[in-house]
DNA sequence: CGCAACCGTTTACACGTGTAATCTGTCAGC
DNA sequence: GCTGACAGATTACACGTGTAAACGGTTGCG
């Protein structure tokens, strides 16, 4: 299943901030991306209609809640993302955003720990 | 300007091999993704088009070159990856990549050079 | 019961993209 | 000069996507 890039912002509103009203979605999203509510109406059916929402009545308002993980999502783009510009290949896309990112002292404390339980992760293989 | 799935399959090969031959170009990607001679035409006629390649005749022949640097496309496919997904912010994608590369233990040292780079930097900067 | 609100549903159109066939101009060999 | 090779140029179509208007079913309130 394939998430357009408009419908990336709908789904990273309703991933954080589920379950939501249908009001709510349409006056956010439309609010800040220039949209008309109709626009918003139609991602949100083409959304219900991929299987990525799920929505449900509650008297006059209707609820909508995310039918599929975000991380999987998230995995999904990234690998295609890596198949297209690096050939599938992570380390150079891990090498590219290293360079390129404005990164906080915590944020490579972060990072720098995650490679350490790879490698230790690694060598743990390896025995 | 934006380069397509299909497009990056044809710019990466004229960027590793350039200046190519149309004929090698149409030969190479025709067989390695199933395509025909005519699909790869198109590309290339589009590739022109939007200013990403550039062909000049010798001869009978033509020969392609690339217009654009790889590392610029680079830059705006990971920028527009980065926007779509993780609005905008890169480290939550690097923590994505990390956690789900297979690195080898010279990836990793690699990686871990680059971060130290940029922890001086931000010493430096802050000095 | 009528009406407004909610917003789903349907429809529409332009453009980019994937895929490919066909036609045509130029070049080089016989 | 004719013909084949090279491959560009043009054309075509289906589908997804961005954008949005218009219509209609259901609910709840006065």
């Amino acid at each position: 299943m394939q998430i357009s890039d408009a419908e990336w912002v709908v789904m990273n509103l309703i991933w954080s901030s589920s379950p939501i009203e249908a009001a709510e979605v349409i006056d956010q999203i439309a609010a800040d991306n220039g949209w008309s509510a109709a626009t918003v109406k139609t991602m949100l059916h083409r959304l219900v209609r991929k299987g990525a929402l799920a929505t449900e009545q509650n008297g006059k308002k209707y609820v909508y809640t995310p039918a599929v993980r975000r991380d999987a999502c998230v995995r999904q783009a990234s690998r295609s993302f890596l198949d297209r510009v690096f050939g599938g290949e992570a380390t150079p896309a891990l090498i590219h955003f290293v360079k390129t990112a404005k990164l906080s002292d915590k944020d490579v404390k972060e990072i720098r720990a995650m490679l350490d339980k790879k490698t230790n992760r690694n060598e743990g293989e390896q025995g």
